[in-house]
DNA sequence: ACCTGAACACCGTTCAAGT
DNA sequence: ACCTGAACACCGTTCAAGT
């Protein structure tokens, strides 16, 4: 008998396979051994199905314990999601894009507004701040699941050839940086970027909390 | 006779009417009475040619002249970089999420590049600026875009029923916050997105440069 | 140099009919 | 309640043949 759950499973195996652009119908079906037609009695659709991948990825994400530190709880919430979205690299795409509506989405903003809360901001800017701060978050990875694994910072013959496009532009500030733009660490950018995102929180923290 | 400029017009033409999905090379191929095939000659399939719209987005870019201070030259260029990618509210989404590797999309990396140089950056941390800064103007962009013209400030009845269905999660924080995230203004929140990560370059800017 | 006919291997989805 | 046959209206792309 076919379930919900199986169906989606079945399609991250196909996503972890052939990539977010491989799943069709058929060929969640195929895995299956199934019609793809029978999918429809338990998914709404190809749109529905994506939606439902995106969710059992987002409903498996465990927020860690708050410790009472502003930075230390929101640093601990963003590699949480951060690992989450990259353990089916292909698939991150689908949680950074789509607009979730369901519960499972609103668990990690549950906790977000509560550290913010906590940490003296009033309820407007918490959500002001959560927006910007999750737009950087899914910016970032986009980014590095964009990038792919190609871009790392090891093929030292890619890096060259880079810099080498680059410097052919001819444009001077793109130049000097060219050893700079060819490279990406992922996981320093990552670091970079919450960490530049966590100050930009601090600064505008109400004075005399428990932000440090 | 056909051409690669005729070819993006008319996918232009298409985005604005069907959306990015709707692109199909039939449909393009339709739109100038053309067989699909013929595209082939001057487009590199259909992922060429969506890379050919997003470039044509990005090349109409026009960068404001540099003034000499760095957070209104940066705030400038970030809004033009806005009015451009919303010029075409359909195609955004190709600007914001493919990896362009043109020409095209180097100038505004000059420009940002040379701005963060004359405020006294080096180049390595420049280079970290422009892609946090980048990541999350895209952030934001990509969720303004999704969100669409429904999620205005302006619809009564939909803010009224977002926020029941936030109060009915019980989770506490988001219900006390539900009036506020269920409402979403464009313009406000690109500009606070704007204006935080122009306080976190300055936060970082080295002193007695030409910032302030 | 450019266009297209023939052809191939795909798609998502509805709906009525079966169990 | 679930599955599927028949059917429809779509896709992208290659390649050889035409002008």
């Amino acid at each position: 008998m076919l379930s919900r759950e199986t169906i989606v499973g079945a399609t991250f195996q196909v996503i972890d396979t052939a990539g977010v652009g491989g799943v069709s119908m058929r060929a969640v079906g195929r895995v299956l051994g199934v019609d793809p037609k029978s999918l429809y009695n338990h998914v709404d659709g190809k749109e529905g199905l994506l939606d439902a991948v995106a969710e059992a990825l987002l409903s498996t994400l465990d927020l860690p314990e708050p410790t009472g530190d502003l930075t230390t709880d929101l640093r601990a919430i963003a590699y949480a999601f951060r690992a989450r979205a990259l353990s089916h690299p292909e698939a991150a795409s689908l949680v950074l894009t789509r607009q979730l509506s369901s519960f499972e989405g609103l668990a990690p903003i549950e906790a977000v507004l509560r550290i913010l809360r906590d940490a003296g901001f009033d309820v407007e800017e918490s959500v002001h701040l959560l927006r910007v701060v999750l737009a950087a978050l899914i910016g970032t990875l986009l980014r590095e699941v964009n990038a792919g694994p190609t871009y790392g910072s090891e093929d030292a013959a890619g890096i060259a050839e880079r810099t080498a496009v680059l410097e052919a532009s001819e444009l001077p500030a793109v130049t000097a940086a060219a050893s700079h733009l060819a490279r990406f660490d992922a996981d320093k950018e990552f670091e970079y970027a919450v960490e530049l995102a966590l100050d930009a929180v601090v600064h505008r923290a109400p004075k005399g909390q428990n932000q440090r």
